[in-house]
Order: structure tokens, then C-alpha cells, then sequence
DNA sequence: TCACCGAGGGTTAACGATTACCCATAGGTA
DNA sequence: TACCTATGGGTAATCGTTAACCCTCGGTGA
């Protein structure tokens, strides 16, 4: 059915490795003329090279294997795969994810990407987090993208998030704002080191006393249809009391969007009254909020491109924690 | 390094078909005893089928090739990718997604996948449209997702837009909207067909004089910052005028955000003055406005899973064109 | 004249898993 | 006793590609 080196050998009437040497060995001796009678006769025939079997010699599938925590829902997570898949294909490698979706056992997916022979694995996250990866297969993860493994085994890569809350504390800062109110997810990794950050700066700036504060924004799941709730109590509680905010820190972009929903109701103005700025850049509410969001990007693609580059290098890296600087997104909303 | 099948019958002192046998052949004449041993010992050393050498046998590995269509750029689009995995995993199948980012041509990216020799490959488009497959690769794609194929020769699956129209219209007049306008995303076959049902439900209920009104929603690309200009110019006329709706119908998620924006601007409340209503279910925009969007959920996963069936019930379609439903998700808008 | 060289290409042995076919033994049966 | 069959397992070919090694045939310098 499928045409093989065979049937163009037997059809030039040369050999099966002077048809090999004439499709993929760039450098093997030959007429150049004899090469592009093979080569034409593949094109005719059809022939599509079969990675499987030349992966027999060579060892491996030219694969970057990623098993993916719940990536897959997530919208802009699916970034890091965009960056991996752009380096990879820099080496003529392919992406290959696979997801564990919440049941199933991180070993059993690790070895099930195991069967398909990728030249490497890297295991991503979909929100920056600690994962404890089984001891057995520190080795065979090369990278953890968006994540680290709980004993630093493991090289990892993941966003800059204290960095970005210094940042962008800083800027509301030098946008002339003092009494900044930071209403924080609980619970996540992400926001605790956020917080960090934004305490920081804040204690940098020299004005502590004044204005900062930290509010948790919701205790119910990200996706719950009621979670707002708490962040439209907390902010008609700051903007009705003595000491208003002039800017409020999200958490990520969904907060900011209920921080928005918030504001309207007790009537104050973005970015007039209360400038907004978050994390993340979910693109689709970032930039559709009225006013448009100001956030800080995550570096998603850059971990993603990074990830392919150190796995492909080949140096066994000895457990290194890069972090990856977020972008600010200027909008309106400061 | 890697341990292969002749490691273990080496060690077990048996030959490697019957550790073959014992590992994947599930009625093989074979004494449970030696199975079992057979198993610890491929446990012990660390054995992971090698599918590619499997595959120079049976003639293709075991996977599902999907060539996207910009699919990764797709928050939701993911699902059709989960409903795919899911269904293939059932038949010990994986998924192998590659996605053609805008100037590299289908043909080059469906050979690209067939280097892998995968069972069958799939394509799938990120939003609803027609595609123009090259002519010789109509019979390498077995099925078309969330578009269709220009002459059809691919068997298709896509979401029934007109059904899914006329049943959130017809919902809106049994909730006792009489004046319904729909703005629209010009441009889109999702639009098109959308706004056709929209009519024909409109006609159907019979009162088409007094009320449905259909609106261009934009112009502008849909990630562009400055889209929702045209909605609020709209808003604004229609609740000023003298012939007010009482329910808009939104082309999708992403309208219906900016006619929610419009509506406050004009001080109109939802969905006591105005209901609304829309396409897509686009969870974190539908879920998280205020109050919550009710709309019509696309049937992603539902075509993923249909498409890896058919795809490996292995019987060459007709090239059918199969329209999926879509879901309702009653919120409070209306 | 002859050993040598390089271009051009052939032979063959892997790689790992599967499978069609064969063999040996034990126990039962005519 | 001779034959048959079930059980447990071995042998070797095969899939498509690559790579190590070999062969042949002009031409060339000594």
C-alpha cells in the first residue's frame, strides 16, 4: 500500500541505500543528476518517509514529549505548546502532549509517552505550581515548564511572577498612584509569590503606612458561575470607606474582571477614580474590558521555547530554576 | 540502553516470543506461571513497549493525526482535542496534533503527519468555515471537525448554527420576548447560518413585522481592542429609539460581552429591561459576567469524540455531512 | 606498467516486535 | 503399540531505514 525506499529503488533501478542517500543523506556521494531522478521518482510514486522504522536505528522518534497537567483547558496555557512547537520544528522535531486529566496517575502517562520513544520529555502545568513528580522519573523528565518538582531534581522554568508584582507595582507607583489595595486569589502559588512581590515594592517605595492592603478575592473555584461574590464586598467595603483606594492589583485578569463588575456597581471610574492592573493577559478579557486591561503577560511562550532549546541542547542540566520575565501589556486602565 | 524484549527473554531464560506472548498476547497458549514471571521481570528491568518497532509490523502506530487549523490559538477549541483523546484512548489510541500557523500549506503539514504513519488523520478547523483541501489528499483525511470540505468529499462534522439558532430564539418567545434584535459578527459561516435561524424561528412564531432586527456587530478583526465600537453605536440607537427590543440575540460570547458593556452605558438592565442571549459558550467570558450569560454551547467535544469514532470504526464514509447540536446553558441573562 | 585513489553504488546486518510455522513432550485412545 | 492432540515453547522471516563495509571502474602519478 504505502510506497517504500524499495519500490523507488526498484523502479530507478539502483539500490534501496542509494535512494536513502539521495532523500536524507545530505552529504552521501553522488551524481547530482542521479539524486534528482530518485528524488522525482519519489515525488511520483508518493513516498512519505517512515519515521517509525528509521527510528528503529536511530533510537528515538524525533518527538519532544510533553505530559500536560489539565493544560488542555486552559486557554492561554496552550501558549507553552506554541513555543515548544516553534523550537522543536527548528530541529525538524514534532510536539507530542499528552494529557492526564485529573484521574489518572502521572507515572502511567509518563510511560505511556514513553512507548512512542521521544527523544525527550518535559512535563508542563497548566497554573504555576509544586508538583511531586514519582521518584523514579526525575531522569526521565528533562524539563518542568510552568511547575517545579518539589525536591529541585528537575531543571524548571517558570514565570518571574515576584519580579512582574514589583513591576507592576512599580509603575502604578510612578503613575502617581499611593494607595494601592491588592485583592489576591487564595490559595495559589502564584498569588502568594505575586503578593511577595507587590509587598516589595511597596515597602521600597517607602510608603507603607498609607495605602497597601491585601484582600482575598474568592474562596470558590476559578470556575464557579458565583465568585464574585467576595470581591464585590470587598471593594463597595474600600470604596465606601475612609481610606479609598486610588489603584487596585488583581490577582490574575479574572479577578480584575470582577474587580470591574465591582466598581461599576459603586459607581467609580477606571482609571480615573481607580486605576486596574492584573496578571496574566487572558487575551480575551484583558484586552475586551472597558476600559482595556493593563497586565503583566506570562511568559508562556518563552518557557514554552526555552524548554525545547534545553531539551534538545542535550547537556543534562543539574536541576537549574530559570525564571522567565512576565510582559506588560499597557492598556487603559491606569 | 532501553530495554527491548530480548533483554527479558534473555534473563527469564525464554525465547522473545514468548515474552512477546506474555506481555501483550492476550490468548496465548502459556502456562499462567510463566506469564507471570515474564511480567515481574519486564517490571523489574524497566520494559516500555517500543510502538514504533510494533508498528513496522502492523503498518501504522497508533495514533490519530489531527492537522489544526490555527487550533492552539482556541481557548474552547481545545475540546474538540479532549474529545478526540477520549474517545482514541478508549481504543488504546493516542492523538497527535500539528497545527499549520498561517503560512505553511495544508499539503505539507498533512505529509509531515503521515511520516508518522498514524491510523488516520483528522483536520480540524478552529471556528466554523469551509476549507479547500488539496485535491489529493481528500482521500488521506478521513474526517473534517468544525468545517467542511469545499466539494464535500470528506465525510464532515460540524455544529447544526441554524438548529442551535432557532432554538435559543424560540426560547427567548416562550420566555415572552416579542422584540428581538440579533447583532451579528459579519463575515463568519457561523454568522450566517446563525442569523438564517434566527430568521426562520422569527418567521415561524410569526410576528417578523413588529420586532427581529439584524445588526453587523463589527468590522474589525476580533482580537482588535477597538471592536466594540460598532455594538455601542448600535445599542445606543436601538434602546433611543422609539422601537426598543426587549431581548438581543448575540452572534457570540464575545459580542454579547460588548453589548452587555453598551447596555450599561445606555443604563439598561438585564434582563429586566433587555435579555440576552448568545453562541458559544465561551466559559469564562459566558460564566463571568454579570449577571451570567445564558447561551448555546458548541458541541466541541461532542465532534471530537464522533470524529476519533468514525475514524477508527475504520468504514470509508460517503463523505456524509453530519450537523451536531448544540447545548443550552441557562444563566440569567434572559 | 602498476599501485593507488576516489567517485558511484551495491551488500548485508542490524534495530524491536510480531507471527507463521515447526518441534517436543505427555497423556489419552483405538 | 501406534497414533492423535493439546500444551508450551522455539526459529526465523518480516516490516522500512540506515550504516558499516565492500566492489568496480576510470584516471593518475611514479
Amino acid at each position: 500500500m504505502t510506497v517504500s525506499l524499495n519500490d523507488i529503488a526498484e523502479r530507478a533501478g539502483v539500490s534501496v541505500k542509494t535512494v536513502s542517500g539521495a532523500l536524507h543523506g545530505g552529504s552521501a556521494r553522488m551524481s547530482e543528476q542521479t539524486r534528482l531522478r530518485i528524488k522525482a521518482i519519489a515525488e511520483e510514486l508518493g513516498y512519505v518517509t517512515n519515521l517509525a522504522a528509521r527510528s528503529m536505528r536511530q533510537g528515538w522518534m524525533p518527538l519532544i514529549g510533553v505530559v500536560a497537567d489539565e493544560l488542555i483547558t486552559s486557554p492561554f496555557a496552550t501558549e507553552i505548546i506554541r513555543g515548544l512547537d516553534g523550537a522543536a520544528r527548528a530541529s525538524d522535531m514534532a510536539v507530542f502532549a499528552m494529557t492526564l486529566n485529573g484521574s489518572r496517575d502521572v507515572g502511567a502517562v509518563i510511560e505511556e509517552v514513553r512507548r512512542f520513544r521521544p527523544r525527550a520529555i518535559a512535563y508542563a502545568a497548566m497554573y504555576h505550581k509544586t508538583v511531586a513528580l514519582p521518584e523514579e522519573f526525575a531522569e526521565t523528565v528533562g524539563v518542568m515548564i510552568n511547575c517545579r518538582e518539589a525536591s529541585d531534581r528537575v531543571t524548571a522554568l517558570v514565570p518571574d511572577e515576584i519580579g512582574a508584582a514589583r513591576d507592576i507595582t512599580s509603575y502604578l507607583i510612578k503613575a502617581g498612584r499611593r494607595n494601592i489595595a491588592f485583592i489576591n486569589l487564595p490559595g495559589l502559588l502564584a498569588g502568594e509569590l505575586r503578593e511577595a512581590g507587590f509587598r516589595q515594592a511597596i515597602t521600597e517605595a517607602g510608603f507603607d503606612g498609607g495605602g497597601a492592603r491585601v484582600l482575598p478575592a474568592v474562596r470558590r473555584a476559578i470556575y464557579s458561575d458565583r465568585a464574585h461574590s467576595l470581591v464585590l464586598s470587598h471593594i463597595t467595603e474600600l470604596m465606601r470607606g475612609p481610606d479609598r483606594p486610588d489603584a487596585i492589583l488583581c490577582g490574575n485578569d479574572r479577578v480584575a474582571m470582577e474587580v470591574y463588575a465591582a466598581l461599576r456597581r459603586v459607581g467609580a471610574q477606571i482609571p480615573d477614580d481607580v486605576a486596574v492592573a492584573s496578571f496574566d493577559n487572558q487575551v480575551d478579557i484583558a484586552s475586551r474590558l472597558d476600559p482595556p486591561l493593563t497586565t503583566m503577560a506570562l511568559p508562556h511562550r518563552a518557557m514554552g521555547r526555552l524548554a525545547a532549546e534545553i531539551l534538545l541542547a542535550g547537556d543534562t542540566a543539574p536541576g537549574e530554576l530559570h525564571k522567565l520575565p512576565f510582559q506588560m501589556v499597557e492598556r487603559s486602565s491606569v
